[in-house]
DNA sequence: ACAAGTACTTACCCTAAAGTATGTATTATG
DNA sequence: CATAATACATACTTTAGGGTAAGTACTTGT
């Protein structure tokens, strides 16, 4: 994790963001790239490490750990490690990740509207 | 609009998850530090650009039409200009932008629970 | 005559996030 | 004895996004 330049003006714009706006705040702990993708696959239940990486061929190792290791940190999944070897490691969605579910699940939907052209019906409005 | 070097793995990588993903086609979409602010700002209905300004004091001039554009571009926003000095410009949501706003809320939702603590009731599960 | 307000635009710089590549420990198996 | 499999770690590089600063056009107010 790369240190934080404390007087670099997107922390301070963060730091206002975050108590003023709920939708930054989430977008802290679910913002970038691929954390959303892993949130979505482990909506549907506990996944092994390679289970993810296999379900998201596109992603480095260095980021799937780099965002399961965040996303723990911020209590949204959870670790569970089987002291064998070779290693058995799962990650699931804790109390706080299943919140949001709801979030995307709503996003999924309207991602969905969107490619049956749900909105442009009638005209361009 | 900096240029996009086509060959870059990034953006393979946008490609492939875009097909694959709902939750990264909305994330091209809405992702980003600002969008979600802005959507949110406008999800209570149409501003005037310097309205927006003042509503999110942390942003750039640059960041804010930037994203204005963008988010037009997209269908998601709409924007009316009438032809009077000083300029009068307001944006507000397409149909499609408007359904963004259960997303939105879900956020919303996600982000003061999270703040009452109501995830950390039963230990750190 | 000059500042102020509105809605932008543009050139340049900097940093955080993402990518590349390689290495680690442990055991089973051929 | 070397290879495979799993779940990581870490040094180094690239790039896309965001930030800074300054300028534009047009009119009203002082």
């Amino acid at each position: 994790m790369t240190a934080i330049k404390e007087s670099s003006t997107i922390q301070e714009n963060k730091q206002y963001a975050l108590e003023k706006c709920p939708v930054t705040f989430v977008m802290e702990k679910i913002g970038g790239y691929w954390k959303p993708i892993i949130l979505y696959q482990l909506s549907t239940g506990h996944k092994r490490y390679s289970e993810l990486k296999r379900a998201i061929p596109a992603v480095t190792e260095k980021m799937l750990i780099q965002h399961l290791k965040q996303l723990e940190a911020d209590g949204l999944v959870i670790r569970e490690a089987k002291p064998v070897v070779p290693p058995f490691v799962t990650y699931r969605l804790s109390k706080a990740g299943e919140g949001l579910i709801p979030v995307i699940e709503a996003v999924a939907s309207w991602a969905f509207k969107m490619k049956d052209g749900v909105f442009d019906v009638e005209s361009l409005e």
